[in-house]
DNA sequence: CATTGATCGATACACTGTATCGTCCGATAC
DNA sequence: GTATCGGACGATACAGTGTATCGATCAATG
C-alpha cells in the first residue's frame, strides 16, 4: 500500500519526562489524598501519563517506592533545638507534625529500616545536637524517642481514623462509642477499666501525647546527667 | 432422563463444622508461617476445607479477621506482679514476647483501636493493678507504655525482617550493611552519625528495649509518686 | 545507511477482596 | 406427611492488584 493511502500514524506522545522526584511526589500526593490503598503502581502512572511498567525502570518493586516516599516525607522532618532536650523534643513533635501532614506515615514507620539519605540526615542533625551525651548513650536515648513517637502517632491516626469512619468529630465519636462500652462495662467484667474510663479526666490528643513525651524525656534526664 | 440414566450424585461431603474460633485459628497459623501477607481469605478457607464465600458468614471484611487475630493475640498477653512497676513492665515484656512468637502482630499493633473482650482484658488487668495511681494518671501511663512497645517492637522485627532477607545472622547482617554504610558515611556527610556508629557500643535488641523502657518507667515513677 | 542496544509499554498471569445469585437443605406450618 | 419457607452455601464473576515477558520502536553508533 502506497504511502498516500495509508493514514499517517497518530502524533506519538512526546514520552513524559520522569525520575524518582516526580514519581515519589504523584505517589504521595494519592497517599494524601486517599490513603495508602489508593497508591497503586497503575494509579501512580496514570496520574504520570505513562504505562504502569515504565516505573520499573526507576524502582525494582512497590516497596521500594514506599521507602522512597517514606524518605521523601522524612525530609520534612527538622529537629532543632540547644540542650539535648529541646532536640529530643523537638525530634518527637515534628516528627508528629509530619505524620499529622501525611497520615499514611503512621502506617509505614517503623515498618522497615530507613536508610535513606533524608532518614539519615535527620539521624545525623539528632547526633550532632546531642554531642553533650555518652556517646554509648545516644542510639539508645534517640532510639527509645523514636519507638515511643512511633507508637503514640499510631495510635493516634488509629483513634483518628476511627472517628472519621464513623463521621463523627471527637466528642461525638467518644458518645458513639459509649453505647458499646456502656453495654459491656454493664456485664461488670472490667470494673477497674470502667471507673477510670467514666471518672477520669480526658486528655485530648495534643497532651496525651505530650505527657508521654514528658515520661520518656525525664526518665532519660535522670540518666543522662548522671 | 430416568433416575436409572442418571449418575448418583458424588457424596456431598459433610460440610466443615465452622466457627470464628476455628477461621482465626487458621489465620493465625498462616501468619505465623509464612507473614501476614499469606493471609488471604481463599487460603484460610482452602485450609478449612470450605468455600471463601462461607467466611462471610462470620466476617464482614477481612479487616475483621484480621481484628478478631489481633484480639486473639491479646489473649496471651498476661501482665502480672505486685507493684505498679511491676506491672508496667510486664505489660510491655509480655507484650514484645507475644510479638515475638506472632511477628505479624508488629504490622497491626497500633494500627486499629482495640476494643475486643482479650483486649479490655488486658486493659482491666493492668487498671487493676494500678489501683494505687491517681485515676486520672492511669489512662495516660499506660497509654504511654503501650505506644513506646508499640514502636519498639516494630522496630525489632523491621530489623530481624531485614536480617532474613539477608539470610544473616545478626553479626553478619551489620557486617553486610556495613559496605552501604561505609560508603556513606565516607561521604563526610553524616560525621557525627558516623562516630556514634563506629565507636559506640552495640546493644543487642534485649539490651535496648530494656533501657528505654526503664527510661519511661523511671519518668513515670518521678510523676506518680510525687 | 545499517545495525545495535536501550527504552517503552501492551499483554498476560496469578492472585486479591467481595457482590451476586441460583441451588439446596433442614426446619417449620398445616 | 406434605408443602412452604428461610437461610446456608458456594460457584461464578468482577474489578483491581503487582509484576514477568516480550515484541515494537526509537536514538545512537559503526
Amino acid at each position: 500500500m502506497l504511502v498516500w493511502e495509508r493514514p499517517e500514524p497518530p502524533d506519538r506522545p512526546v514520552p513524559a519526562p520522569l525520575n524518582r522526584e516526580r514519581i515519589v511526589r504523584a505517589a504521595i500526593e494519592l497517599a494524601d489524598a486517599d490513603g495508602l490503598e489508593a497508591v497503586s503502581l497503575r494509579k501512580v502512572a496514570t496520574a504520570l501519563g505513562v504505562g504502569p511498567m515504565r516505573l520499573y525502570s526507576y524502582i525494582d518493586s512497590k516497596e521500594e517506592l514506599l521507602d522512597l516516599m517514606v524518605d521523601a516525607a522524612y525530609a520534612e522532618i527538622r529537629p532543632a533545638g540547644d540542650t539535648w532536650r529541646e532536640v529530643l523534643r523537638s525530634l518527637a513533635e515534628s516528627t508528629r507534625q509530619t505524620v499529622h501532614a501525611h497520615e499514611w506515615l503512621a502506617d509505614l514507620l517503623g515498618g522497615r529500616p530507613q536508610l535513606g539519605p533524608h532518614a539519615l540526615a535527620r539521624g545525623e542533625a539528632v547526633v550532632a545536637a546531642l554531642d553533650g551525651v555518652d556517646v554509648d548513650d545516644v542510639m539508645p536515648v534517640v532510639g527509645a524517642v523514636d519507638a515511643y513517637v512511633i507508637g503514640a502517632v499510631r495510635r493516634e491516626i488509629a483513634g483518628r481514623r476511627a472517628e472519621r469512619a464513623t463521621g463523627m468529630d471527637e466528642r461525638r465519636w467518644q458518645a458513639a462509642l459509649g453505647p458499646y462500652l456502656e453495654r459491656t462495662f454493664a456485664t461488670g467484667r472490667f470494673p477497674a477499666l470502667a471507673t477510670v474510663v467514666r471518672d477520669a479526666e480526658h486528655l485530648d490528643a495534643d497532651a496525651t501525647f505530650a505527657m508521654g513525651l514528658d515520661f520518656l524525656l525525664d526518665g532519660i534526664e535522670a540518666r543522662i546527667s548522671r
